[in-house]
DNA sequence: TCTCAGATCGTCT
DNA sequence: GACGATCTGAGAT
């Protein structure tokens, strides 16, 4: 995925990202849930305020931001537009490549032959960032450097069980979420 | 120094 | 389904 992709608004880029599939190292799944945080307007946007941990939104657009959270878990963000500050929350993936790894990863017994047992991989921003091993190391790292968004080239040796009916949520003034309707793969807060 | 957090998991009803 | 415990880092004061 060129960097431009990331230059247009957080919302449309929220949107476009659903069923791409992003990449790191050799794992990687379907994007089915995004979040758009429009630093400019959003006051629970970390980008709202600009301190050293957030100055990257304000900075450059296509870029990694992965902060940690609740003192357990990372959050994986890609950076948005040219002149604003913003960024898109990666919430929740189907699981494509490197299930073995991941499974490891996240320390938990899974059925791969139950979706529902597979969604429990990545349905959540904590879990595919541990799952796919992604901590703050990713930091300011460019799309396309370490993590990879790309454009489908993988369907065609994986089935796409979702459809690509996207739902759309407006969580809290201007934080808008989106989800692959139907999917399985999305966190529990969307079924 | 204190408070809170864009989450997850386990337990209880 | 609801709720509480958990843990550490970032930001506010």
């Amino acid at each position: 995925m060129k960097k431009q992709f990331f230059a247009r608004d957080t919302v449309e880029v929220a949107k476009a990202l659903l069923g791409k599939i992003l990449q790191y190292k050799n794992t990687s799944g379907i994007i089915t849930e995004t979040e758009a945080y429009k630093g400019s307007e959003d006051p629970a946007s970390h980008a709202f305020k600009k301190t050293p941990r957030s100055a990257i939104m304000h900075e450059s657009y296509g870029r990694v931001y992965v902060y940690f959270i609740y003192g357990n878990y990372y959050c994986l963000n890609i950076t948005t537009e040219k002149s604003k500050p913003g960024a898109v929350l990666i919430r929740a993936l189907q699981p494509v490549e490197g299930i073995k790894t991941m499974t490891k990863r996240r320390g938990i017994k899974i059925n791969i032959c139950s979706r529902e047992s597979l969604a429990n991989l990545t349905n959540g921003p904590g879990k595919l960032c541990q799952a796919l091993g992604i901590t703050k190391a990713l930091n300011g790292t460019a799309v396309g450097d370490k993590i990879k968004v790309l454009d489908k080239p993988l369907l065609k040796k994986f089935k796409i069980v979702a459809t690509s009916r996207i739902g759309i949520t407006k969580a809290k003034n201007l934080k808008w979420r989106f989800y692959i309707k139907g999917s399985a793969f999305v966190s529990s807060r969307q079924k």
